[in-house]
RNA sequence: GUCCCCAUCGUCUAGCGGUCAGGACGCCGCCCUUUCACGGCGGCAACACGGGUUCGAUUCCCGUUGGGGAUGCCA
């Protein structure tokens, strides 16, 4: 057990080799409000030693996410490549130690090696063939820890529960590699341990690593953090989410118009659950998250409960900050000032229909566009007649209520009923079957665009 | 092949030895209603299987099956 008043870190240690993943701004999510919960700090540290295929715009990109989602990190950003210099001091005081080793073994030797295991059922590695060599040669090496050949690494996963496995099955780890560079599982280690992180949050593809890690912990003589490993999203057919079968990166589902808090609400909730209440602001997630209630199985994406989330999002904003977010998705230049005063006169009813700010920029053409394309509809003589009654009327009541009843009698007034006219309407007027009550949009596209519209439908 | 992890309605989950196994999404029905939504009400639907432990297992242990991950001088 652990008694220390020392503050908890966290850190998210991505490698900028392309976009964030959906299952990336999860674990972010947990780091962030694990440290939160905890009053502690949430740590970014880029880890960009694989220089083939990082890329500054990933780690733009990077930046870009976290604020975007309001996951702002603690301190400085660590950049691994910098740190190279003290992987390497510590690989070579472990070698001086007598606790790691220079082994000679060339690329293809090991290859053949690992087929030969596969090949007779045991577990594949490097069989320690340089391990005990007395005398050093003049040959390219690597250094690998001497990690321990009998007994058991295990650690408790904050998530995972107890776990563990025989140190049979683990190899002599590589350290640093012929060229002199560190491995991700020294860096990884010596940054962490550099950084004073507490708790090491990741995705659970890293359990396996987790074992090899302890062992340079040990080795180093270090305190080991805690682990808790979280389980990956699968895609809605059952398979790890790829880009194959479904959107993978956060910037995808901002494109798709999801709102940032119903993308946090959303995820949050696959694998967490301690609340009665489905909605809880960030805040409220805060003072809930438990790492140690983080379920541990791999959870499936749901599109249809996101856009049930983001629905829920969008009728709770008001109808000008929606409106505001609207203009952000869509581009302010699409409708005229005047359009965009009708689109949030009617954003009420049009919230109500739509899911995403997507959907909302598809209907809200209807108010924000004041053109008469919307074409000829078919009609009998007497709606004929009512439309150009109607044209010809430019003094209707404002409030929806008079001009409901207002409307009511002029339908009445040509022999017809509402439910009969109203069809013909709504077409004349937004050119789909679908829409806001035909009171509101009289209301809210006002008598000249109401007049245009119904003139061109029986033109 | 070998190792590691996982297993409650179709999906996300609550449960932490005794519950009519609760909620949410989706689906179905009804109400509201000029359409479609929103909203309201109701319904269908789950403890993978087999052994233990126990007075009693969804819950604890062991197998089986199924799913996922790892098996790099990538991270």
């Amino acid at each position: 057990m652990q008694y220390t008043t020392r503050m908890v870190i966290t850190r998210f240690a991505p490698s900028p080799t392309g976009g964030l993943h959906i299952g990336s701004v999860r674990t972010i999510l947990f780091n962030w409000l694990y440290a939160k919960h905890c009053n502690g700090k949430f740590m970014l540290r880029i880890e960009d030693t694989d220089i083939e295929r990082s890329k500054q715009e990933h780690v733009q990109d990077i930046y870009d996410t976290l604020n975007w989602l309001g996951l702002k990190w603690d301190g400085d950003v660590v950049f691994q490549l910098k740190n190279i210099k003290r992987h390497q001091e510590v690989a070579q005081k472990l070698l001086s130690e007598g606790k790691a080793y220079k082994c000679y073994c060339t690329q293809e030797e090991l290859a053949a090696m690992r087929e030969l295991s596969v090949k007779e059922g045991r577990t594949p590695g490097y069989e320690r063939k340089c391990r005990d060599l007395k005398q050093e040669l003049d040959k390219p090496y690597v250094i690998r820890l001497k990690c321990p050949i009998t007994g058991k690494t295990e650690f408790t996963d904050l998530i995972q529960g107890h776990c563990c496995i025989d140190n049979e099955h683990l190899d002599d780890m590589i350290l640093l590699r012929s060229d002199g560079t560190p491995t991700y599982m020294l860096a990884v280690v010596v940054d962490d341990h550099d950084m004073g992180i507490t708790n090491v949050i990741r995705a659970s593809e890293h359990l396996n690593n987790t074992y090899r890690q302890k062992q340079i912990y040990d080795a180093c003589g270090w305190t080991t953090p805690e682990f808790a490993h979280v389980s990956l999203i699968h895609s809605e057919d059952g398979a790890k989410l790829s880009k194959r079968n479904g959107a993978t990166t956060i910037s995808e589902y901002e494109k798709m118009g999801f709102l940032k808090e119903a993308i946090l609400n959303y995820l949050i909730h696959l694998g967490w659950n301690k609340s009665e209440e489905e909605i809880l602001t960030i805040d409220q997630c805060i003072k809930l998250f438990d790492i140690r209630h983080v379920r541990s199985s791999p959870a499936r994406f749901s599109m249809p409960k996101l856009l049930n989330i983001n629905s829920i999002y969008m009728r709770a904003m008001s109808n000008e900050d929606l409106c505001l977010a609207l203009q952000n998705f869509a581009g302010s230049d699409k409708y005229d000032h005047a359009g965009w005063e009708r689109v949030l006169a009617g954003m009420s009813e049009l919230k109500s229909r739509t899911r995403t700010l997507a959907e909302l920029e598809t209907m809200s053409a209807i108010y924000g566009n004041d053109g008469t394309y919307f074409g000829k509809i078919e009609a009998d003589e007497a709606t004929k007649n009512l439309f150009k009654n109607i044209i010809e009327e430019n003094n209707w009541p404002d409030d929806i209520e008079s001009l409901t009843a207002w409307l009511n009698e002029k339908i009445a007034s040509h022999g017809k009923t509402l439910k009969e006219v109203a069809p013909a309407i709504r077409m004349a007027l937004t050119k789909e079957k679908v829409a806001p009550s035909i009171f509101e949009l009289f209301k809210v596209l006002g008598s000249k665009i109401v007049a245009k519209r119904l003139a061109s439908s029986i033109a």
